[in-house]
DNA sequence: CAATGGATATCGGGC
DNA sequence: GCCCGATGTCCATTG
């Protein structure tokens, strides 16, 4: 039942038995491949929180690194899964069925898919030599301002990126034209009324660090600020600059 | 080289060319199936932001709801996605291979994956009659609360919840054993410093809402705190009370 | 449509 | 390991 393949570990079964299944999964898992199941299943999770999932078909992947997704026909997120970290653990139920329990400690978890059918099941050795370029993150945005400080504003000089406080680490501090204390928070899409509480507490800490009356300017830097975002940033004394990723 | 399936709609092919690829990328799209790829591809994304993948052996599925996901062998976020909604659009390249356009607008944004070589190409179609069942929400800590008010503190008496304030819905509003108001925030894990935030925009926006001289006790309700939130706590006047979802 | 905040968030960096 | 913040976060809910 098996075809060949572009590596000989790589395995595609149709409508196995139980047993069939549970070889390739067994197989696959301690080869480090890519396993794959299509099949009607129950799931049950335990750990942080807990979750039932009753009879119904669904995809079912196990990665190498411990990971194990268990996907519907809709959306985007898993239905149940649980993080690289896990040990795939496959075994027959009493009643002959092939179940994977996937496990780990601290936190304790462990997620159980138990098929009363299986439809499909693959195991494929992956490589991937490849890391992911993207553009168009907060650090692009620094980037971009450092190179210009004046899109800040005229006299905006940078002294550190990440500078800590005790309230924790400022996207980028600096001085502006007068010589007064700037703290700028980057966000790379429109800003709620949490990036406004998270510069707010950068200033506060800034200004019990620096002295007693010393004055520091906050800006928040995004493309744009939710009406909620920006009643607050006024009823705080912040400023903002509409800036975008490159 | 299609092997029979629970549904005739169900295919798999093992090392496809890339027209019979297509033809069973095309076929599973239009029946609503759900088709998975396994092969060698790049995968380039425009949009909110942008990417480029270069050349690596990943799995690939296509969801009938507009889904699309990429996955390496580690991880378990998808290395490239599009969130439902998309229009999937399987072609040849003029080299002859096989792509996957997935486009969507508001945002305009396009998945584009494109291989040099398809190990497997399968299409099922997956019903899923099912809901989950999730115990150990934040839900599940707020009912908890309010069948056992003093569970909070001797004496509250939750008056409303989501009651909506300038600054957003409080969770549990209502007043302690002295008749003054209350707000609680809830969380259903450990906390750090945005969460003392959130509930200290509720405490100002309620103050300036009810009168000018209103005394508002915030309360934070959750697992733990971290050492950070604890001081913000202390130094904004707010309380923390321990306590986990059921 | 925007806005707001939860999530079994995941992920990476720093300590 | 905890802590903290970014994320192309996704997602449901509400206006």
């Amino acid at each position: 039942m098996t075809a060949s393949g572009r590596r000989s570990t790589d395995v595609t079964l149709r409508n196995p038995s139980a047993e069939e299944a549970l070889s390739t999964v067994e197989d696959g898992v301690a080869a480090g491949a890519l396993v794959t199941l299509f099949g009607r299943c129950t799931v049950d999770y335990d750990g942080r929180a807990a979750s039932q999932l009753g009879p119904g078909d669904r995809h079912v992947m196990l990665k190498p690194d411990g990971t194990i997704l268990v996907h519907t026909d809709e959306g985007q997120k898993p239905v149940n899964w649980q993080p690289p970290g896990c040990t795939h653990e496959p075994s027959l139920t009493d009643a002959g069925d092939l179940r994977v329990r996937s496990v780990r400690s601290s936190p304790d978890e462990e997620l159980v898919v138990t098929f009363e059918r299986v439809d499909q099941v693959s195991a494929f050795d992956l490589t991937d030599g490849h890391d992911l370029a993207v553009e168009g993150t907060e650090e692009d945005l620094r980037q971009r301002i450092l190179a210009d400080p004046s899109l800040v504003e005229d006299g905006f000089t940078p002294l550190a990126t990440e500078r800590e406080t005790p309230a924790g680490a400022v996207d980028i501090y600096g001085e502006d034209a007068a010589g007064r204390t700037v703290v700028v928070e980057l966000k790379r899409r429109r800003v709620g009324p949490d990036a406004v509480g998270q510069l707010d507490r950068y200033v506060g800490a800034l200004e019990r660090s620096l002295h007693a009356d010393a004055s520091v300017r906050g800006l928040l830097i995004a493309p744009s600020v939710t009406q909620r975002a920006e009643r607050l940033l006024e009823k705080k004394g912040l400023e903002f600059v509409a800036l975008s990723p490159p």
